[in-house]
DNA sequence: GTTGATTGCACAACCGATGGTGCAGCGTCA
DNA sequence: TGACGCTGCACCATCGGTTGTGCAATCAAC
C-alpha cells in the first residue's frame, strides 16, 4: 500500500525519545554491556514492536563484517542424495542462527566459480563446497576473501573435505552382489555409469576391482567397467552394447548412481522374469522406489545427515583449514 | 593466510590515484553517465582486477536499497516436486543477475513467518511462497516491508498465485482409472492421502468426485475418500483398513502424492498378482522409478517449470499484487 | 561538603558503495 | 579577450547499524 520506508533505529530513537545509538544496542541485546537500564530497554522494546521494526541485515553486515549468511554450491537441487544434503544444511545453519544459501552449480566449473564469487560478494560468513567438479580454485577464492570454507562430498586439497567412503560402499555392494549371484560366473560382474576423473567414480571402481580380486582371485578386465557419465541415456546405450557384446545377461550388474539406473532400467524392464534368475543388481546411490521393482535391487545409501555434521563439526572446532579428509560410511540397503 | 582485508574502491581509488567514486562509477559500469573518460575506466579496471577487487553487496545494497538477492520458502527441499522448483526458480533467478536464496519451512506456520522475516531482514528484492501452509500472514509481512511477492503452488488472497491445475490433474487421471478400470464396479474407486483443509488436496477430491459423477451417474460416498495425511505410514495404514474393510481390492486408487504412494505400495506389494487384474492405479505426483513397478501407475506430473516461469511473468509486469489464481495444468503420464 | 567511583546514556566515527553537485580546465565563437 | 559550454573528474552526504569514548548525574565515603 503504503511505500513508506521501513523503520530504523532513527525511528525508534526519535520516537522514545533516546539516542539512536542506544536503541541500537538495545536492539541488537548489547544493553547489558552497555549499562542500559532495564526499563529503558524494556520501553524502547515496546515502541520498537509497535513500530514494526525489523532490523537491517546489510547495515549490521557492513559495520561488523558478518553477514549471518551461510552459503553452499552443489551440483544441482533435484536429486535426492543432493537435497538430502540442502535439507541437513539448513538444519544445521539454523542452529547457528544462519541464513542459508544453497546454490547449483550444474556441475559447470565456470558457474561454480562466478557463483562462488557472487556468495562471496554477499559476504556469507561461510561457505560449504559440495560436489565440485573443481574445488580448488575456489577454495583459494574463498582464501583470499578469508572466509573459512570446506568440501563436502568431493574432496579438494586446500582445504577439509567430507566425503563418504565411496571404496568402503563399493565393496559393501560389491560384495552383496557377488554373494547373490551365488557361484556362477563371478567373471560377468560389470560396473555401469559415473566419470572416470571423478574422484568418487574411480573410488567405487577401485572398491568393485578390489572386491573381485579378493573374492574370485581374477581382477576385471577393462570390459567389465563401463564409466560412461552420469546420464540416463548413456547408461542405457552402454548396457545394450554390454549385453549385445555379452550374448547374455551378465551376473552381476554395478549401476553407478540413481541417475543411470535410470537408463539401466529401460533395458532391463525389458528382459524376461528368467533373465533375472542369474543377475544381482546394485545401485550406488537409493531411492525408495528401487526397492519396489520387480527384481531385487541392492543399494548405498549415502549419509548426508552425517556429512554436514561433520563437516560443521570440523568448521566449528576450526579444522577445516587443514587439508585432511573425512570419511563417512555409507550403507547397504538389500 | 594473511587475514588482510577485501580490497574497497578506496584501495583501488589509492593505488590508481583517482577519486573513490569515480572508482565506483567505473566498477559498477556507471561510468559512461557520468562522463569518465575510457582511458581512465580501463586503467582502473586493470588496477582493479591486479588488486583483486570484488564489490561488498551489503554496502551497495545499503546504498541502492536494492540487495540483488531473491528469497523462496518451500515445504521441503527432499522431494521431487519441490527440488524441481528451486531449480526452475534458481535458473530464472540467474537470468535477472538475482543470487536465490532458498530455505524450506517444513509446512510449519511458525517456521514460515520466522523465515520470511530473516529473508526480509536480508532485504531479498522479491519473494516467492511456495507451498506456504498460511500464505496471507507472509503477504502482509513483505506489504509492510514493501517487497513485491507472490504465491505459488498453494493459493493466497492478498497477492497473485500461480497453481497447478489440481482439478483438472484430478479429473484427468480419474478418467484414466476409470478407463483402465473397465466396466467393473466404479463405485469401489478410492482416493487416499492428502490433508482434507489443503486447497489442493480439496481441489483434486473435487475433480475426483466430479467425474465419478459424469462417468458413473453416483457420487462417491464418503467411505471412498481418505484424505489421511502425506505420510507414507498414514496411507498404509488407511489402505489396510480399507481392504479389511472391504474384504476385497478396490477397482481404482488414487494416491494423492508420492510420499503417500510409499505407504500404499508396501500394502499393495504384498498381493498376488491377480489382484491388479481389476485394479488400476494413480498416483498425483510424478517419479520415474513409479513407472517402473510390476503394476502399470499413472501419474499426474505438475509443471514446476511453467509454473516458476508464470510466476516470474507476473511479477515483471508487476500483476503480481493482483491477488488473482493463475492455474497451471499438469500432464497425465501413462 | 568535597572527592571518587559508578551509573546511564549521548556523541560521533565508521563500515563500503553510490550519486548529486561543484568546479577546474579546455575549446569555441563572437 | 571574454562569455559560454562542455568535458572529466573530485567532494561529500548518505544508507542503517555498531561501538569506542565522553560526560553529566547519582551515590557512597570520609
Amino acid at each position: 500500500m503504503e511505500p513508506k520506508r521501513k523503520t530504523t533505529i532513527y525511528d525508534v530513537a526519535t520516537a522514545s525519545g533516546v539516542s539512536a545509538s542506544t536503541v541500537g544496542s538495545i536492539l541488537n541485546g548489547s544493553w547489558g554491556r552497555r549499562r542500559i537500564s532495564k526499563d529503558l530497554a524494556e520501553r524502547v522494546l515496546g515502541v520498537a514492536t509497535t513500530l514494526g521494526y525489523r532490523q537491517n541485515r546489510q547495515a549490521s553486515a557492513l559495520r561488523t563484517q558478518r553477514s549471518g549468511l551461510i552459503g553452499m554450491i552443489l551440483p544441482l537441487h533435484d536429486n535426492r542424495y543432493f537435497s538430502s544434503m540442502s535439507q541437513a544444511f539448513e538444519a544445521e545453519a539454523r542452529k547457528r542462527d544462519l541464513c542459508p544459501m544453497v546454490v547449483s552449480t550444474l556441475r559447470d566449473p565456470e558457474l561454480e566459480k562466478r557463483t562462488v564469487a557472487t556468495l562471496l560478494s554477499h559476504n556469507v560468513d561461510l561457505l560449504f563446497i559440495a560436489g565440485a567438479t573443481d574445488p580448488d580454485p575456489l577454495s583459494r577464492m574463498c582464501a583470499e576473501a578469508g572466509i573459512p570454507h570446506i568440501n563436502v562430498d568431493l574432496p579438494g586439497s586446500l582445504a577439509a573435505s567430507v566425503v563418504t567412503d565411496n571404496y568402503f560402499g563399493a565393496c559393501e555392494l560389491t560384495r552383496c552382489l557377488l554373494a547373490r549371484a551365488g557361484t556362477s560366473a563371478p567373471a560377468t560382474m560389470h560396473f555401469i555409469g559415473g566419470i572416470p576423473t571423478d574422484f568418487n567414480t574411480t573410488e567405487r571402481v577401485r572398491g568393485f576391482h578390489d572386491v573381485l580380486i579378493a573374492e574370485t582371485g581374477a581382477a576385471p578386465d577393462p570390459g567389465q567397467i563401463d564409466t560412461c557419465g552420469y546420464g540416463p541415456d548413456e547408461a542405457e546405450r552402454a548396457l545394450r552394447t554390454l549385453l549385445d557384446r555379452l550374448g547374455a545377461v551378465p551376473s552381476g550388474l554395478f549401476v553407478n548412481s540413481t541417475i543411470a539406473f535410470e537408463g539401466v532400467f529401460r533395458v532391463l524392464k525389458e528382459l524376461p522374469d528368467e533373465a533375472f534368475r542369474g543377475l544381482s543388481v546394485g545401485c550406488f546411490d537409493w531411492d525408495p522406489f528401487l526397492s519396489h521393482l520387480h527384481f531385487p535391487v541392492a543399494m548405498v545409501r549415502q549419509n548426508a545427515d552425517r556429512m554436514i555434521a561433520a563437516a560443521f563439526e570440523l568448521i566449528d572446532n576450526q579444522k577445516a583449514v587443514d587439508p585432511r579428509i573425512t570419511f563417512v560410511k555409507p550403507s547397504l540397503i538389500s
